[in-house]
RNA sequence: GUGAGUGUAGCUCAGUUGGUUAGAGCAUCGGAUUGUGGUUCCGAGGGUCGCGGGUUCGAGUCCCGUCUCUCACCCCA
């Protein structure tokens, strides 16, 4: 072979393309039952967009390039940006709340692992102007209905929930710095990723003051909403977001997807834009990176040039998702070939023709309709249409010449009868 | 970007301490079968052994480089 496909990317053979559109059609159907709108935008931006949010480091993680005008520009790494470019240019007009959906394909120039790859699919759903926790409520039931849609339960996946709000006044309470703050972040979100002496030993790092320190590790440990109330005394922006999360649950209680929620201390996502809420979604066998992740970010539209407008979304990548419902054999519905339903056989070259017609026919009146372009021996054919799947064949021989019969067989049982051409055709319609 | 492992037919893999013309199963195509398929039988095509150097009389096998894929780190929007 000449060319190999590029490093990270993936080919998708009918088989695979199935797949694909299984997990994209169900996120799409989602979506729209759940009262989102569709939206895209450029597969391409300006680098300089991408730059804003998230500094110059982010160029070497980008697949950037200059067009003949100079301009430089990135293929899109995510499609949250633009979403806010999109808002932005039109948030006097648009109806709130805004609830809009899209399904892009991404590029990002990491090396490629196990659920990660340089091209992908990632669905994202965010609701703009809410500043009720109802609306984060919302989106996560929006990610259990779509798992739950492709066959997965609350013994294979689970929404991991925390709050950004509340680490940071627990944070501020116990003394820590501001400035420190995106450091500690850090480190908290290793907390289920690395044996815990690693962590201790990331975390002094972190926090010089011991006693502050073992405040954190203290916190780290709390399981419950409830045990939260050991720290009452931290203050009314705990206490906040303490009722927040508190008032989130019981939402996602009355939705009846309470058994797919649990509150995880642990939870912080890597980037700095939560302000809020933030959850991820894992599958429990714990051997994969997260499934999907989200949380409020109140900040977006301002940080973009726009009015300081609430808002809270998630994004789900189709690569880790694709290895769970494989794992989980829960592709197993899709068919991968064409499901023909009529294969056209003739027996002598002399039908031909009024094959041709009946085959341009029963397209016409919407069937999946197929024939052999070799022809030849009957068997041959009925060969080809059991290879194409074919649920029924329509035999034309000597019946169609004499009586204007045609044979339809069904293609499982093997039963066979002939019928009137015309009745045939009628009953189609 | 750093580190480790890997690579033989479309797929899954054999291939002896380095030794003739590199094999098998599955898949594909053809035939048995000119009015009856999917399960049977027979046959065929398909490989510059990832690519490039080197050692050797001789390399799929040993050495170096490079690329891919896999796994971990960085990062994870």
């Amino acid at each position: 072979m000449e060319i190999q496909s590029v490093k990270g990317t993936r080919d998708f053979y009918p088989e695979d393309m199935a797949k694909r559109n299984f997990i994209a059609d169900l996120w799409k159907q989602v979506s729209v039952r759940n009262g989102f709108a569709e939206f895209d935008g450029p597969i391409f931006e300006y680098l300089a967009m991408y730059q804003l949010k998230s500094g110059d480091e982010i160029s070497s993680q980008l697949f950037s390039f200059e067009d003949r005008g100079e301009r430089k520009l990135a293929i899109r790494p995510e499609i949250t940006p633009t979403l806010a470019r999109m808002v932005n240019q039109r948030i006097n007009t648009l109806p709130r709340p805004i609830k809009w959906f899209s399904v892009p394909r991404l590029c990002r120039a990491e090396r490629p692992q196990k659920g990660r790859l340089r091209e992908f699919f990632q669905w994202n759903i965010d609701i703009i102007g809410v500043d009720d926790c109802l609306a984060d409520a919302e989106v996560i039931f929006c990610a259990v209905d779509y798992l739950q849609q492709t066959g997965l339960t609350s013994n294979d996946v689970v929404v991991r929930i925390s709050s950004r709000r509340l680490i940071a006044a627990l944070l501020e309470c116990f003394g820590i710095e501001k400035q420190g703050l995106e450091k500690v972040y850090g480190v908290l979100d290793k907390k289920s990723k690395v044996p815990a002496e690693t962590f201790g030993k990331m975390l002094e790092e972190a926090i010089s003051d011991s006693a502050k320190r073992q405040k954190v590790l203290e916190l780290m440990s709390v399981k419950t909403l409830i045990e939260l109330e050991s720290f009452a005394g931290c203050g009314e922006k705990a206490k906040e977001a303490v009722d927040e999360l508190k008032k989130l649950f019981n939402y996602l209680e009355i939705m009846g997807i309470k058994e797919f929620c649990r509150f995880d201390i642990g939870i912080v996502r890597g980037l700095a834009y939560y302000t809020g809420i933030v959850f991820e979604i894992y599958d429990k066998s714990e051997q994969l990176r997260a499934i999907g992740g989200g949380g409020r970010y109140d900040n977006l539209l301002a940080d973009f040039g726009g009015p300081k407008i609430s808002a809270t979304g998630m994004g789900m990548g189709d690569c880790v998702l694709g290895i769970v419902l494989e794992e989980k054999g829960l592709f197993k519905n899709i068919s991968e070939k064409n499901n023909i339903e009529y294969f056209v056989v003739y027996a002598d070259d002399s039908l031909k023709n009024e094959t041709l017609k009946l085959i341009a026919t029963l397209r016409r009146a919407g069937c999946k309709a197929d024939f052999s372009y070799k022809g030849g021996a009957l068997g041959k054919q009925l060969k080809q249409a059991s290879a194409v799947n074919a649920a029924k064949c329509v035999i034309v021989g000597d019946e169609f010449t004499q009586k204007k019969q045609i044979i339809i067989k069904n293609m499982s049982s093997g039963e066979q009868s002939p019928v009137d051409v015309g009745e045939f055709f009628s009953k189609l319609r």
